[in-house]
DNA sequence: AAGTGGTCTAGACCACGTC
DNA sequence: ACGTGGTCTAGACCACTTT
């Protein structure tokens, strides 16, 4: 075969590009198992091996989940183990906490000149914007706003914020179809302002970690801008270096 | 059917312990080749499928790096693409910043009750205390403070600190054979107090984010604890989800 | 018993770097 | 030309779950 490296790509990365566009076009729901890798590979003319690899890298990047003995899942934030995959703020103590999340807010608004950047959409086109205050337990910690693409999330109120009894990733999802497969946080220390410190209970000035997130769906495509203000007077922002 | 499930590891697992041990011994050094597949695959008894499965765990865990056409290398913090793996700091414009490491101060101490338990090290037992000022290009971003158990880290000296031009970890690597293999980070939002005020340049209280880091090396032994208080008004902490 | 993912093997060939 | 890692295949068998 004439194989020219430019261009090369190993046949499993192209199952890979397979699978995950039928991912995109919705073939399979999160939580759904996907076929066999031995139908998969009847259905890609390949071997079970290639689709092995593929999926490999695929379940690497938490795209999809596999179980022995039952088959490949389709990833979801509804999934407990993959809820709060995100959120990274533990208790000193290193207990679990119990979250709740408050809607305080939510409106309509127009992309600015920043929104309409991050989010790649039209300056002026329509944004939706969440206030929500984050509690562990009965201790507030974490106040947020969150801009969200306003095509994507019509009929998006605080209502809906209100009755959902679970993570705002898993309402995304089961919702407005919508799965955030990986972010981007920017982390500074910031003082707190009079609103977020009377919010958060402390005093004004009190520092606070500023965590500004952009989170992709599939294909890279950003979804979400969200700025958060942490607490970490009894908390602290957890990350592990590999 | 007889289930003899709790001990059982696969094939490629044992072998991956085996070359951990040997990497652990020192058998090949950071930046030198491994033997090839091939041959490791006759020295374990195994096919050389199974050799390569375990060293694609290794090389996601960053122990090893596989250049194609040339071998398998231990994974080294000389290697400029890993120089500083560890450092999340990023300026605003998200330029690479010219890094520059000025050591303060290195003495002797005894292992109080915190460092004791965090190095996992009697009480009492010598350590190293670093601090350290970080600059990119001529502005101040970070200042250190490391914790160093002093039993591997005899000889070292702020000389041997000012002498040395590149990081730190590949100052440990070379000088006294420890190669850090990962770290977990806390971090937190402080004010910045009177002292570190001055060293940064900026106004006593200013926000700063304090990373506390442990670092282990083969065997999840830690062997450095580390504070880092970081200016973030023109420079921000990077962290990618997954 | 049947179906799924997980492991292990053996062999062929490709892409890359070096001699 | 040769040795290295990288890809692809085919088949056998193991471990886990469900029927």
């Amino acid at each position: 075969m004439a194989q020219e490296s430019p261009t090369f790509s190993p046949l499993y990365r192209q199952i890979k590009s397979l699978i995950l566009q039928a991912l995109e076009a919705g073939e399979w729901r999160p939580g759904q198992a996907i076929p066999s890798e031995q139908e998969l590979a009847v259905r890609f003319s390949v071997s079970q091996g290639t689709v092995r690899k593929a999926i490999d890298e695929m379940a690497a990047e938490n795209l999809l989940v596999r179980k022995q003995g039952k088959g490949t899942f389709v990833a979801s934030h509804s999934d407990p183990r993959a809820m709060f995959r995100f959120l990274r703020l533990v208790p000193d103590d290193d207990s679990i906490p119990q979250r709740e999340s408050i809607p305080l807010e939510c409106w309509r608004a127009k992309a600015g000149h920043e929104a309409s950047r991050i989010l790649a959409i039209e300056p002026g086109a329509p944004i939706m914007i969440v206030r929500r205050l984050l509690r562990f337990a009965t201790t507030p910690v974490v106040v947020d706003e969150i801009y969200l693409p306003g095509e994507i999330f019509q009929g998006l109120t605080l209502e809906v914020l209100q009755s959902w009894r679970s993570s705002l990733y898993s309402l995304f999802e089961s919702r407005f179809g919508l799965r955030m497969i990986r972010a981007d946080e920017k982390i500074r220390a910031v003082a707190a302002d009079k609103a977020t410190a009377e919010i958060l209970e402390v005093p004004e000035a009190t520092p606070l970690l500023s965590v500004e997130r952009v989170t992709y769906t599939y294909g890279d495509r950003p979804v979400e801008w969200r700025r958060g203000l942490y607490l970490t007077e009894a908390h602290y922002y957890h990350n592990e270096l590999n």
